[in-house]
DNA sequence: TATTGTTATACTCTATAACTATA
DNA sequence: TATAGTTATAGAGTATAACAATA
């Protein structure tokens, strides 16, 4: 006799697929998790990409700045700009006898191009799923989002 | 004599601004701290919460079909509903003697239709910053994300 | 006194590996 | 042998509180 088995196994209901705010964690952890594995061979995770690429953009800047733009507490900058300068990437400078002038060593130019490139294929990658003016749309309405 | 200050203070460059990832991130965590925060009163988070909410809509469901509908590995469901059956939501009957059927109890109930109207302020108040065509077209967009 | 950074610590969520019990 | 759940453990990211050094 025939197993009599999964007729009706993957058929939750899921009453969350409206919400917004599920959407939106789902689509993010989806698409880091992506990045992460991208972003693994260089030995850097997406959080420490993302400072290390303000730092090229601000050079010189503050790491509490850095902080504020992308939204980490100062608490949580100490051991990522820690690791950073570790692994000879960054340049801890003295702005101030109380703050520090961050920028990149020649190692840390390398690495951020490299990153940079991996980000942009991520980006590229993730445009394959959706047209253009769709993405535009999605960023616009995140950043509005966010106000 | 003036102070001489934040003249350029915070005009910081992101040049992470475009990137759809990073507002993707951006957004959600945004979102997530704010729910967190409207659901900490009930002592549930997030997580427990997408739970119950899946178990009242799939009465008698098994746990790793639930995990399987939101992204969550086994392992980590097993402290999940756990807490849930602890404080007194959640029932585990036997489907089978490796699986358990999960359903709520009457306090079960009534806490899904508590974080069930938190959810929903939740989301009225993300509309609120983004007209309703614009949301429905962002949850559009980030299902179709995730395939 | 306010600012910048730091330490110590805890919480939330996720991840891997190895295991038990049942089918 | 495959499936459902579990244990132990580690990691990444974020949070609060208390503190030192400098301005």
């Amino acid at each position: 006799m025939a197993k009599q088995r999964n007729i009706e196994a993957p058929a939750l209901v899921n009453p969350l697929e409206d919400r917004l705010g599920y959407q939106l964690r789902r689509a993010s952890a989806l698409l880091m998790a992506e990045l992460g594995r991208l972003l693994a061979p260089t030995g850097l995770r997406p959080t420490e990409v993302s400072v290390l690429l303000v730092i090229r953009a601000n050079e010189g800047c503050q790491q509490g700045a850095i902080g504020e733009l992308l939204g980490i507490k100062p608490t949580n900058m100490v051991p990522l700009t820690a690791r950073l300068v570790k692994g000879g990437l960054v340049d801890r400078g003295r702005a101030d006898g109380r703050s520090h002038a961050l920028s990149l060593t020649a190692a840390g130019r390398a690495m951020a191009t490299t990153v940079s490139r991996l980000v942009d294929q991520h980006e590229a990658a993730i445009q394959s799923r959706l047209d253009p003016p769709t993405r535009d749309h999605l960023i616009d309405s995140l950043t509005r989002l966010r106000r």
